[in-house]
DNA sequence: TGTACATCAGTGAACGCGCGTTCACTGATGTAC
DNA sequence: TGTACATCAGTGAACGCGCGTTCACTGATGTAC
C-alpha cells in the first residue's frame, strides 16, 4: 500500500511530532517506538521507512521540542517590551501548569540528566538546542555587553531548568510549588 | 555456601554501596542488577536473598548518595565560618571536578528528570533527602528568620543543581566551563 | 559439649517480557517508453 | 495518453538481546535438644 510522497512526507512529520511528545512524556529509554508508530496510526515495521534508527527520531524530536519553545518563548518575550517581557516568560515557565506540562513542556527539564547519558548525536543536539535558546534569551535582556548578556541568559535559563526539575520530582505538593515561587522571587528580583 | 548473619549483612552493605554509585553512573534503568552483583563478586540469582526487587535497591542507593553527599556538605560548610563555608561549598559544587563526578557526585543532578517519571516510592524517598538538604543549607545560612533561610536555600539548591545537569549535558567544553562559572559568581554574589 | 536438623546466602540456568530491528509480502504510486 | 514495470509506504510476524525475576540446588551456619 504504497503511499504518495506527500503522504510519506506528512506521515514522517507526523510521528515527529508525536515523537517530541513522547520523549518528553517518557523520556528518550521510555519512549517504545511501537507505541510512538501506533499513535500515528500505523504498526511497527513501517517506522524504518522514515528513519534510520530510534537514535534519529529522538534527535529530531528532541530538536522540534526545542524549537516550538523557542517560538512560544519569543512571543512571550516580545508581547510586553524590556523587563516586562523577560519577567513574564520567568513566570510562566516557572508556573504550576507549566510543571505539569510535562510532554508540551521544557526538553531540558525532561531530557536533562538522560541526555547528559545519552549518544554523543543526541548530546550535541540537544546542547545546541540549549545555546540557541540561551542565545535568543539574551537578545532580550537589556544590558549593552553582549558577553554580558550571554551570561545573565545562561544563568538564568540554568536556575529555571532546575527550579523546573525539582518541583516535578518533589512529591509533596506544597514545597513543590515553594521552589517555583522562590525561584520567580529571586529571578525576577536579580533580573 | 551459607554465609555468616555479619558476612550477608557486610554484603548487603557493600551491594548498596556499589548501587549508590551504580545508579548515579548509568541511571535508575541503567543499571542492570546483574552487572551490580558481578561488581559486588556475586552472581545475579543472590540479588533476592538480600532485596525485593529493583525498586528497593534503588531508593536505598539513593538514599545512600543523599547521606553521603550532606555529611560532605556539613564538612565543607563547617571548615570555613560564616559566608565563607557556603562559597566554599557553592564554589566546589560548581566545580569542573565536580561535575565530572557523576558517580560520586549529586544524586539529584544525575537522577533528577529520572526520578520525576519514577515509582512512588523512589520519588517519595528522593524527594525527602532535597528537602532534608534543604533544611541542612538553611541552618547554615546568616539568614535569622527561618522561613527566608529555607526559602533562600531551596533556591540555592535548584539552581546549583540546574547548572551542573545543563553543564554535563552540553558538548562543548567552553559552554560547559562557562555555565558553572557564571551560576557560580552569580550565587556567590547573591547569597 | 555434641549431634541432628533446619535455615538460608549464594549459584547459575531458565523463564518471560519488552523492545529495537529485520524481513517477506502487499498493493498503490511513480516512471519510462 | 496508455501501458508495463519498478519503487516503496505500510503490514505484521519473527528474531535477538537485555534484563528482572524465579527456581532447584549446594553447603556452611544456626539452633534445638
Amino acid at each position: 500500500m504504497r503511499k504518495s510522497k506527500q503522504d510519506a512526507a506528512a506521515t514522517r512529520q507526523r510521528i515527529v511530532e508525536l515523537g517530541s511528545a513522547e520523549v518528553r512524556r517518557s523520556g528518550i529509554s521510555g519512549m517504545a517506538l511501537a507505541d510512538l508508530m501506533a499513535l500515528a496510526g500505523l504498526t511497527s515495521g513501517g517506522f524504518y521507512k522514515h528513519f534510520e534508527s530510534k537514535d534519529h527520531v529522538v534527535r529530531e524530536s528532541i530538536e522540534l521540542a526545542v524549537q516550538s519553545r523557542i517560538d512560544a518563548m519569543e512571543d512571550t518575550l516580545t508581547a510586553e517590551p524590556g523587563v516586562r517581557g523577560l519577567h513574564a516568560f520567568v513566570s510562566d515557565y516557572l508556573s504550576i501548569e507549566y510543571r505539569d506540562n510535562v510532554a508540551g513542556g521544557c526538553p531540558f527539564v525532561a531530557l536533562g540528566s538522560e541526555v547528559a547519558r545519552g549518544s554523543a548525536a543526541i548530546r550535541e543536539t540537544t546542547s545546541e538546542g540549549f545555546l540557541d535558546t540561551v542565545d535568543r534569551i539574551a537578545e532580550h535582556l537589556s544590558e549593552p555587553d553582549p558577553t554580558a548578556a550571554r551570561k545573565s541568559a545562561l544563568v538564568l535559563l540554568s536556575t529555571m531548568i532546575g527550579a523546573v526539575t525539582m518541583a516535578r520530582m518533589v512529591a509533596d505538593e506544597t514545597a513543590s510549588a515553594a521552589i517555583l515561587e522562590g525561584v520567580r522571587q529571586h529571578l525576577t528580583a536579580a533580573f
